[in-house]
DNA sequence: ATACTTGCTGACTCTTTAGTCAGTAAGGGG
DNA sequence: CCCCTTACTGACTAAAGAGTCAGCAAGTAT
């Protein structure tokens, strides 16, 4: 008797409805998902959605973020690292974040960007000056400062951070195409990595 | 005059169709194109389409299928090469094929893989058996030849010929989500192969 | 010429789904 | 307790697009 029909928690429901939109678009991905499916599942009626997003593609936009922005502190906290020598940064908290990669939502968001990059082309401004260009700098200026103390050699590697994260890329890719097919992603990127400063070392 | 509006074609309409489709799906990826558009490119009613392929699905497959078909002859030309050194062979043939991917068709294929892997899991098998399986084999024997006689050490790599791939996927993600700023994707591959040379030579 | 087969057309149907809005009820202030 | 604001509902609309089909006409055989 006199349970109400719903509660009025409008402080609450942006954040529960971007979570159910992750975990539907982790599933189905952006444009095989339905609004309705989201709605159910954060436990609201489509009408309610439409007040916090004006449309599907902002729901989007806001998941993306809601992804990006927390990994963004944990990729900055990774780099400004003690002053250890380089190669110890790399062998420690790079490769652990390396490794975390695959299985994180980051996955998903890389899934949606390949996928949706082409209709969303702010989107992907979005994501290359967030994420994409401060990680390849970061990298970047970690490498240079290797060869400034006389730890690594000058290599091509230095104007291509992007080998460094080959391998990440290569681990998210077949998970999601070959998921079943297992492999080996710890060992593949540690393998890279291994290889990676053999081949630059001083 | 008398004109007639159309000729029939039988023959060549299945190759001109799947053709059209390609170069739709190219550019705005499988679910937003819409089955007119490829009728309209190939110059054929959607009628005549739907009397060719059962459903939009049956096209898509058939389109996967025309790009991966010639790919695969490509492919094993490439490897049962002569009896030169395994070194040899990876700095030619092998190096050649893999820079060439990332502006090939095949790239394409590979985001529509990403793209709709998840709805279309007889399309992964057949990827699966006709060409990942097939290349990661041929490099996986390729490599174990080098051990055999002596060029090269055993490392981990010999179970993961996903590193020595890795490079070419990272090229191919790049080109679809970052296609404007460039990338030289020659250098990063020939870097690649330099590098795994260097720590797989016995 | 005529009859016949069949490659081909394009207007139609039917389903699906993004987005709307008139109305309902939760909850707080007087 | 009543009233007023507004968070919330869900049935509805409108658009889009996959797939169909009755009929048309190109080519062929007689």
């Amino acid at each position: 008797m006199a349970r109400p029909r719903y509660r009025r928690r409008k402080e609450d429901r942006p954040q529960e409805i971007t979570e159910a939109a992750f975990a539907a678009f982790a599933e189905k991905g952006f444009t095989a998902t339905r609004v309705e499916e989201v709605a159910r599942r954060a436990g609201v009626s489509k009408g309610l959605l439409y007040l916090y997003f004006k449309t599907k593609e902002e729901l989007f936009k806001a998941v993306i973020r809601s992804v990006v922005t927390p990994r963004l502190d944990a990729l900055t906290r990774t780099l400004d690292s003690p002053d250890s020598s380089a190669e110890a940064i790399i062998r420690g908290p790079v490769l652990d974040f390396m490794k975390r990669v695959p299985g994180s939502p980051v996955s998903v968001v890389i899934r949606l960007m390949i996928s949706e990059a082409p209709k969303h082309p702010d989107l992907v401004d979005y994501y290359w000056d967030n994420v994409a260009s401060r990680g390849l700098a970061a990298l970047r200026q970690l490498l240079e400062r290797g060869v400034a103390n006389g730890e690594f050699r000058e290599t091509a590697v230095n104007e291509l951070p992007q080998l460094f994260v080959a391998p990440v890329m290569m681990s998210i890719v077949w998970g999601i195409v070959f998921a079943d097919r297992s492999l080996d992603t710890d060992k593949l990127i540690e393998t890279h990595v291994d290889m990676i400063l053999a081949y630059i070392r001083a």
